[in-house]
DNA sequence: AATGAATGAGCCTTCATTCAT
DNA sequence: TATGAATGAAGGCTCATTCAT
């Protein structure tokens, strides 16, 4: 379906060289279509990137709360471990992802701004959510220091973020040690220490 | 001087706008002149903009070493702290700068990518040793838990760059107790506990 | 043909004023169209520009040939003259495309010049081999002396030049005075002496 | 003296690149000024190209007249062949002015036009004054063939633009070879033969 | 005599968009 | 659904030129 296919190359030249210079008409040309004929599909440019926005969130939500629910039965680590292993995974298997997702988060034309932000901090509640339950259950089974969730959840969210960011900037191996590590020495802060 | 307000202002638009809406023209409106009048001072926008970044990176540079150096008699918690604390107050400080230092190291023209990465790197080495030092003398002074020097810089970095990140997307109360907890629990995972 | 209009008045405004001074936009003001359209059709400028030298060059090549093969069944002198005479009346009869020529040929921008001199000296084997035919029979049939065919057709492709620069400089009526003499001069050069 | 090393900067920046390209900038470059600099000696760009056209055409002026003036014993023959021979010996010598010569002759702005015609045509006149006297005795003394002496100043004037232009365009092996060949084609054509 | 600063004019080009077909 | 033609808006850039110093 040639609408899909404009949204996939959309996405791509948007990893590849940001939103503004991602033209329609090198869109279209890459598509093997006319630039006009994009106007079929979608009102806009703007609306075009939204579609690939929405998609973008979307795709990445489901495989991050799919990921997250399918190991109901591991230990509180397994599943905070699980879920940086699946952000990494996610992010490592289709960079072009995660490259189109950083443009538009971080430079954006004024008019799409609002929008995306909103989608994204929705994002944010239902990974918090998520995360609530995993820091609870650890609280009352005492495997974690008896601490608030809202913090706990903070703290794992600033472990995603730099983990993400870093996942942007270093080859694949060099940012894999540095995960384990960072992960371990935050592991090793958050557990109530029983046996030492 | 016109040459350093045509950079301050480039500054700010960048910050505000991204690499490719920070017209020239627009740039030229803002600081009083017209658009020709640019290209006496500097060869290109591309030249500008990597005047505008040298002089981002450089200032960044200065300030954290500095802010290093200047501690020297502090512990290694406290300095270590202290390097986040200052990495905060940095951007906190001049969100603009930080803003357009994003936009810069995210969504790039072709063209400059190179030399920016290059810089970009360049800064991560000098950072690297002024860690090194005391990660070295914490190792040595029993403060921390004997672990390869190069991992505990490596996690360090990482979460700076975690921190780097939420400062850009979170409002500053709500971001300084994430930063808070987030380096409690970073301490406490690297720190040699002798009492437990 | 908007395409073909945009080449004709390219042309015309190349004769007029070179090709610094025929301007995307006096060119698209002079079509009624706006200047961007012009990118519709051609890629450049300089493809415009190639484009109108090319169809000079081969308008040039089918006149000249045609005149020469259709006087299959005249004299050598007749299809020598018949050459320089149709010479003169494709330049004279359009004035414009020569002047346009002209411009091309002696004033380019640095990037077209490789491709216009090769055309350039396509052309001028062509016409060689044209005249390798007459000058050989001409020889054959002894009513030229006997010398080296190469020698002649560099003789006449100069007495060519020589003509063509004139008829840039000269009206009309002086120029073909020269014309008659400079042949008839010519002539009683290379022809055989039949008393000596 | 700067005044004239700005002379002789545009004049060669003429003859590589054209009137349009031979930009104020890039001669005050190449000179080691500043642009401004050049109008404390030139009221403009019109004005300095008008002083580099006069330069040209009295040094061209100076060189044939006295070239021919220097061989007043020798016979017509001698004479007009020194012409043809100090023609290219002139051109191929500096071939720089040439091509200076020529891109003022072929691509003008429409305001130097005027001017240049002039005196070009002035150039003419002179040189047709020098040839008549050599073709009047030429007549006298019964080596030419009697005929118009307007005549014989037209088809030798004509001979001379075509050589001019072939040098332009061919090396100067190739070139020689043709002038030779011309010449003594053209000879044979005006001189008187003594067994008819 | 020389220049730093500034500018009006203008050029080539690209882009998102429209509209008739 | 698709496109050829066209365009308004704008962008980066260059150039000749001026003027105060």
């Amino acid at each position: 379906m040639t609408k899909n296919k404009i949204k996939e190359v959309a996405c791509k030249q948007l990893a590849e060289s940001g939103y503004e210079r991602a033209t329609l008409s090198s869109i279209a040309k890459e598509v093997g279509i006319k630039t006009p004929s994009i106007y079929a599909f979608y009102k806009n440019k703007e609306d075009l990137f939204m579609a690939v926005y929405k998609d973008l969130l979307e795709d990445y939500y489901f495989y991050i709360t799919n990921s997250v629910q399918n190991i109901t039965d591991g230990t509180v680590k397994e599943k905070l471990y699980q879920i940086i292993k699946e952000l990494c995974h996610y992010h490592l298997s289709q960079p072009e992802k995660t490259a189109s997702y950083t443009k538009l988060a971080f430079v954006l034309p004024p008019t799409l701004n609002d929008d995306v932000r909103e989608t994204f901090s929705e994002m944010e509640v239902v990974l918090s959510e998520l995360l609530r339950d995993i820091f609870s259950k650890g609280i009352e089974q005492e495997v974690l220091k008896n601490q608030p969730v809202d913090d706990l959840i903070a703290s794992f969210l600033c472990l995603m973020d730099g983990i993400f960011l870093e996942l942007i900037y270093y080859q694949e191996a060099k940012f894999k040690r540095r995960v384990e590590q960072t992960w371990s020495i935050y592991w090793n802060g958050i557990c109530k220490k029983l046996d030492e």
